[in-house]
DNA sequence: TATCGCATCGGCCTAAAGTCTGAGATGCTA
DNA sequence: TAGCATCTCAGACTTTAGGCCGATGCGATA
């Protein structure tokens, strides 16, 4: 740890970009290696530099943000995700933690902070903003007693959804799934698709492990 | 139901097959599509027919007959797979059920029996030699004593494999895997393949759904 | 010392998985 | 009737997974 925080970071004000990384560097420790100006280009960043950090704005053209996290794990596991918003309410915090955001913080915090929020997320630890972090708490415990758990913000799966949830959970293949459902497998692929779209997910095995812990199957 | 049924006949007797194959025809109701003279040949014939029935002989020449059994299962699920053998141990019993074999009778079956069988397998139905199904029963007793349950058919997995399967179970990739335990991917894909091997499995979710099943990781 | 199990990696290859886009057929509901 | 969601499927594409070779280094053990 003795090297400098690489970092990329992703917004789509030109000028918010040319701010935070002339910034950024004026900490010493602190390594901007590339900018993006949408997810699919921070996407493509973090999987060519795999940096320690990468920060993120909540709103950008083109794709979700929970999609850019999502992919930017994917690509770079071990690069932590900062978010950076100027939104204070909750709908977005739990499904960006489910994807793999570490960090939450608004974008009004003091640049120190910012610079702390940075040097955290890349030992590892986590921040949220302090009204964020209030918001979290709320939609977790509305969550808890809402019962299974998570139709708050996760999307409902249909009932065919759920057939296939239940073939993927006892380790079945597409091809094995589609002659069970005598469907074709391209229709399988379709349902699996959806599946991880609406749970967050990004491959068959996280929704094999989601519907173990979740207890929808059981042994 | 009201088609013949298909079948694919594996024996690496020449004289076995000739036999069996004009025995079987005689059924009438039993169309024999194709015949193979090892495993490979046997995983060839079953994608290109997908039959309703693989008679299999235990012990052909090339690879194990369990690789062969879940090779089968993986390009046509939908077949029934009969183990034929002349070996009454239990040894192979379960780890040819795990593998996906449904029925497991002796050479010295009757000949009506046999065709009895293959009826039964295509219906979906079991057939166990009685002097299999003994040992089958008595291995099954062991191996519920025997604690976790299957330390006795089963190859027991090596530190490093338990690491990297809690990993799989977590819903991790290999590339994440390894990051996390800071080794290259190919040795992750080396450790996985000796997981799968060892468990009788196909691929990661099966692993996954095993250490659920198992509670090798609780939630 | 020779051997064996284990962990580590490499290349090469095939097949399965997953994404994206688009589209037709239901059936329910505003 | 006009949406709207669901289920179905297709083509084309990229990526991951997994298998099958082989190879090295290391520690325990016969």
């Amino acid at each position: 740890m003795t090297d400098k925080i690489t970092l990329i970071l992703a917004d789509d004000h030109a000028m918010v970009r040319k701010g935070l990384t002339s910034f950024l560097e004026t900490a010493g420790d602190i390594d901007v290696m590339a900018v993006a100006e949408d997810g699919t280009q921070a996407v493509t960043a973090a999987k060519k530099h795999a940096p320690d950090v990468v920060l993120l704005d909540l709103f950008m053209p083109g794709q979700p943000a929970v999609d850019t996290v999502r992919q930017i794990k994917k690509v770079s596991p071990r690069s932590q995700i900062v978010m950076v918003t100027s939104h204070e309410g909750d709908e977005y915090v739990v499904p960006m933690t489910q994807a793999g955001a570490t960090s939450y913080i608004l974008k009004d915090t003091t640049p120190e902070d910012l610079i702390q929020t940075v040097r955290k997320a890349a030992a590892g630890e986590s921040t949220i903003s302090p009204r964020i972090a209030k918001a979290l708490v709320s939609a977790v415990t509305k969550a808890r007693k809402a019962m299974p758990g998570d139709e708050d913000f996760r999307e409902d799966l249909t009932d065919r959804e759920m057939e296939v949830l239940h073939c993927i959970a006892d380790g079945m293949s597409n091809m094995a799934i589609a002659e069970k459902l005598t469907i074709s497998e391209k229709t399988v692929k379709s349902h699996v698709s959806n599946i991880l779209s609406k749970l967050y997910l990004t491959d068959r095995t996280q929704a094999a492990v989601y519907a173990w812990r979740e207890g929808i199957v059981k042994k």
